[in-house]
DNA sequence: ATGAAAGCTCAAGTCAGGTTGAGATCAAGG
DNA sequence: CCTTGATCTCAACCTGACTTGAGCTTTCAT
């Protein structure tokens, strides 16, 4: 219908709430592609507004900007992706989403049951234990919480 | 019981999983105190590994450092913190826990309606309103997202 | 008494996810 | 045509949470 159906990237960012520097760090990332004005400037198809919207949205779920590339390079290369496509790759998110809201439930509990008591004692609770891995969120520094295999923490 | 109630740092590193380097950063930011030997090494109380275990959860709960030393500033100063300081303190977490949950659900509930049905109109919907803050986890350069306020995405 | 293991300090480096600034160019309304 | 606002590139900087390295000292089991 709109017979713009390339935006600048400054309405791409108005649309998104992004800021413009974000987006051209996006792309430099490979997680949106732009074409370009015979002057250089970019442009995007309306669909990326989408592309930018479930790039916030896995972000707020803790995936890095890798994964998310990851993630959204399961769409179709060459067209513009249909519904059935976005719901293929929410689903993705979907089981995140669960297993951290299972990882917090559990955390909740265990709460209640370690510091609750006083003991403390993590390594009997469990609340360090490798399948909590599913509730790391927050990339980067904090790799080292996910290097974390065995002996843990009990209070002496 | 234990005659040694002093530890060395190693000690608490083994005993919390997180690096010697780690814990000296804490003490440099406030969220442990040690004591010191005659030669200037560290001495910790065993007590503190709780406090260590302590910023370990709340980390996996998304508070920052700052937020973390806040929290352990509400424990009693001068004594050993018993079960009910620490009780006390993680009440404040469990309701965080419980925001998030709801967040959680309610991005689950919002990525079938909107993503699923192929709008992805994040400005009918509602999944970035102000009320998501909850949901924000990893501190740092992702303030950005914080500072999203008003107008959102809407698919054209 | 001694030597390896553990600790100390301080400065600098790392990584993710961007932001900021300079200086130059493009696009569009009047 | 011209000006104004949007965009461009590239390099540098930022924050949070640590790690690494150099050079030196303390502990403690033998």
């Amino acid at each position: 219908m709109h017979r713009t159906d390339l935006i600048a990237i400054g309405e791409l960012a108005a649309r998104t709430g992004v800021a413009v520097s974000a987006i051209r760090f996006y792309e430099a990332k490979g997680l949106v592609e732009a074409l370009r004005t015979g002057g250089g400037q970019r442009r995007f198809l309306r669909a990326d507004i989408r592309r930018v919207s479930f790039i916030l949205i896995a972000q707020q779920l803790g995936l890095s900007l890798e994964e998310i590339a990851a993630e959204l390079a399961r769409l179709p290369a060459g067209r513009t992706p249909n519904g059935a496509d976005w719901t293929r790759i929410s689903t993705g998110l979907r089981a995140r989403i669960d297993a951290q809201i299972a990882a917090l439930q559990r955390t909740r509990e265990l709460l209640g049951n370690c510091i609750g008591c006083g003991c403390l004692s993590l390594k009997k609770c469990g609340l360090y234990n490798r399948d909590d891995k599913a509730a790391q969120r927050g990339a980067g520094p904090r790799y080292v919480l996910g290097d974390r295999s065995g002996e843990i923490a009990e209070v002496g």
